[in-house]
DNA sequence: CCACGTCCATTCCGCCAGGTTATGGCGACG
DNA sequence: CGTCGCCATAACCTGGCGGAATGGACGTGG
């Protein structure tokens, strides 16, 4: 009776995969999971969409039909979805953390001033999305950490610098010290984001520094409060930007400068067909990164 | 996350209603959970749709803008499905129990001989819904009785009419009785078809025909099966067509003719948008309805 | 020819979204 | 000021979704 919008990516999914496991796991469903929707969307439709064989899934001619509609259809919905958001003079901002550290307020606030009437809706995003948001069309537009794998499709700019420091738990041996080299840290446990994004995970781990020494991942996190509560425990450390010593001050975890590492780079993104609202709101981070980098 | 066909059609019932209360009963749910969705709907798009007051509910300015875009994202859906069940070269066919009778296999076969390859998919429709998935957009193209309500927004032809004849009871004190005349059933409780469709549920309550006299349904029934058994115990009788007594049959239930009501018509009707394979189906019913009219 | 790997289907189970009924709060209206 | 209509909330129930484990069919390599 009813057909959403899960289960048109789904069946993108797996045309494009053509093979049920992968286009699970790519899904993070499991594989009966996608059996049983991809049934019920047959069932709807009165109509076989793929020959099943040992080798994979291949289109019918149905599925070929339908496969050339449905990037319109969940287009069209997302344009919809995104007017309907311009009309009520809200514009959602997905983040991650701290991504924009003490200019995010000053943003918001410019932003407000331009755009008289309009609020702002900030959504912070879990690690496991480095894009927060803005891949899965949540959001027209993010303030995140560069860089993220995807980056090329949107639309991307700077915003500034700031060294990396390292979270560790006050009973860490190394917690005494002033400054610790990157070096001396290379075989802690750390406490990584999840998810498989390749550079941005891979920039947060220091893969370029560690010079090919396996990482040994001592916890997974997706929030500040888990991560915290991660490093306190002793479950590893972590490279973050040093602004975290101001925004993620706690007992028992203690940041400490470390050389050897590269600075974290702020930025925003956004959609590239986006509105007006987005492109005023990108304005407004860029006259503002400067006053934020010197902080 | 996610969002169906049902969250829109909920979102236009409430906003053509302007009542939440009456755009439940209209969609055959409670309000709470119109609330409710409606509110998921809300959160989902972070906007507010409507304004709420006692008066009723009405449309923001994001609300108009999702209004105006909702017709076209269901319509595409629609067009989609539909295309997709061309491309299978399956016709997907509604009908009413015994809509077309003989007729119904020579026409199918008269298709399959036209369109060589395709398969036609019979939709049995409740008695609920006249128009046997035409209305919904289930179906493109139906077999069914006239008249009903809406017709004039669809394509509909004439096949055939026959005589109505009444079933009831073989405990029936009229059982026996080789024709009845229909004023001497005015006081019994009848079968009824559910639901509100006025003409169609009319002609088979046959209202015309009774001068003002209150009807008493004895009985609702949605399904042949549940029907004759309704008949069987004698919880009432109802006027069917003449095709019934072979069609349908039953230990306990017998069929005698009636004098003084209209015959009953069987039609095809279809999507003024339907594409060549129903206007091919369309032409099959009517090259076989002459032939169907003198069974 | 058999043993194994791959891929899709099936089964069973826990859980949540979406439904229902009952009830509360609030403004409009007589 | 009582009453009615309308929407929100609470408590509860159930069907369907998703997960883990398993089965069955097919191809492939030793």
């Amino acid at each position: 009776m009813d057909v959403d919008t899960r289960l048109l990516r789904y069946f993108t999914a797996i045309a494009e995969e053509g093979n049920l496991t992968r286009a699970a796991q790519r899904l993070f469903v499991s594989q009966p999971a996608l059996t049983k929707q991809l049934k019920h969307l047959e069932s709807h439709l009165g109509v076989r969409l793929f020959t099943r064989s040992s080798t994979g899934m291949t289109l019918t001619e149905a599925g070929r039909a339908l496969a050339a509609r449905v990037p319109a259809l969940l287009g069209a919905w997302d344009e919809a979805a995104a007017e309907t958001r311009t009309a009520a003079r809200v514009l959602r901002v997905g983040f991650l953390s701290s991504a924009a550290n003490e200019a995010t307020q000053d943003i918001v606030a410019a932003f407000r001033e331009r755009r008289q009437g309009w609020r702002v809706d900030m959504r912070q995003a879990p690690w496991s999305d480095p894009t927060a948001g803005l891949a899965g069309a949540e959001v027209p537009v993010a303030l995140l950490r560069l860089p993220f794998s995807g980056q090329e499709s949107f639309g991307v700019r700077s915003l500034f610098r700031e060294p990396r420091c390292v979270a560790l738990s006050c009973t860490h041996p190394l917690a005494g010290r002033a400054e610790i080299a990157f070096t001396e840290l290379l075989d802690e446990p750390v406490v990584a984001a999840p998810g498989g994004d390749g550079v941005w995970r891979d920039h947060w781990l220091a893969m370029s520094e560690r010079e090919g020494r396996e990482v040994r991942v001592g916890a997974v996190t997706e929030q500040p409060d888990e991560f915290l509560s991660a490093i306190a425990h002793g479950y590893g450390i972590a490279l973050v930007p040093a602004s975290a010593a101001r925004f993620y001050a706690r007992p028992g975890v203690v940041y400490r400068p470390v050389t050897g590492v590269s600075p974290s780079e702020a930025g925003v993104a956004w959609h590239r067909d986006a509105d007006e609202a987005v492109t005023d709101f990108v304005r407004c981070c860029l006259a503002l990164a400067r006053a934020g980098a010197e902080v």
